[in-house]
DNA sequence: ATTTGACTATTTGAATAATAAAGTCAAATA
DNA sequence: TATTTGACTTTATTATTCAAATAGTCAAAT
């Protein structure tokens, strides 16, 4: 890694701590700066303006979650560990980073390329979906699961779980933080959920 | 049904129409009372204030989803039928009166109180879990499904179609006026999610 | 008991000013 | 040459004002 590329992991690193406490719009490019005990004309030597900085650390935390994500992956011998590996680590993620509001309300009046996040989200998603209709169909062969086109519902399963998560926060008060019982509770009904996916209603 | 009675239910019923066309807060009292070729004073007769009226009109329009509701829930022959026509009717309703912005994102700052909203939003809530964890119940006497929690499930169950249409919202730009595609497409989504929910992923 | 016109009280929205933050650049540094 | 910086300009946000719109009241009329 190159020094400039080292600098430009600290900013990132440094910004995502902001951003995460306190929200994209509650932080200043002159705070960053600050600190990493720089020059705010030195943050704009790397990245051109705030939106591209704003993107890069989302990248920056969709690659963590994606090779949080692989890891289990590679651990899990069905789908239902796989969708449980989902949960779990989306939650913690949204507990963590909640104050960025990805996905759900969030983004709104922030100077950003909506298009360009969208776009890299629709992205993560899609490999996700991948690495779980993977398992699926991992899980066909062996004569565990119907047959079924795995991709669309690997995708169903996991936008029900994202669903389900919204739901959640629609029936909260809007605009408060959520406290550690909300995930919990979610994260009961969201495997509930799986439960009932994995093992079907009928008999 | 007296006099009186009957005046409130035609101001409900024209301010019903004024919001599901123009919204809550583009829909002043004077609009209301000119369609009725009444006088604002007259409304204020009826009813102390706009939030009462609100929340009138939201309670009228909860009675006529349940008694649709209902309807469809005798016929049901079993508890896939009864998720379809939730399916189906809950969209037709978000279709209709998508400018109430009920549910999801909407009501922020309107002068309501958003609690008593809340609270027979729930209410309308337990009543369709009600009735369609009486039907799961009826299922599981015949054999047909599996025993299991009745109220828990049917209440993830629609939970999960809520979530579902949370997800299309938050996908979509926000702030736009969805078209007819939009429900289309979700409900496609939704009736491929129940007919896994009830069939079951796995052999 | 209900309706109304004429009224007041509140809220909203547009315009403006003041402030804060984004973004630039020539000179300095290493 | 690559990077950093303080001082700067530009742009966006926030606070403030004020007129217009809307909510809400009431005594008099029906």
């Amino acid at each position: 890694m190159s020094e400039s590329d080292h600098k430009q992991e600290q900013i990132i690193e440094t910004a995502l701590k902001r951003f995460a406490h306190f929200g994209i719009n509650k932080t200043t490019m002159s705070e960053i700066a600050d600190d990493l005990s720089s020059s705010k004309a030195s943050l704009y030597y790397y990245f051109p303006d705030k939106a591209s900085l704003i993107l890069a650390v989302i990248k920056h935390l969709l690659k963590i979650y994606h090779t949080e994500i692989t890891k289990h992956f590679r651990k899990a011998g069905s789908v239902k560990e796989g969708l449980y590996s989902i949960i779990d680590i989306r939650n913690s993620f949204a507990r963590k980073y909640f104050m960025l509001h990805l996905g759900s309300e969030g983004l709104q009046d922030i100077t950003v390329n909506e298009q360009a996040i969208k776009t890299i989200l629709r992205e993560a998603e899609q490999a996700e979906i991948t690495l779980l209709a993977e398992l699926l169909e991992k899980d066909m062969a062996k004569g565990i699961a119907r047959e079924r086109d795995a991709r669309a519902t690997a995708r169903t399963a996991i936008d029900m779980m994202i669903g389900l998560h919204l739901s959640s926060i629609v029936k909260k008060e809007r605009r408060i933080i959520p406290d550690e019982s909300h995930f919990d509770e979610l994260t009961k009904q969201q495997k509930f959920a799986c439960d009932l996916l994995i093992e079907g209603i009928n008999k």
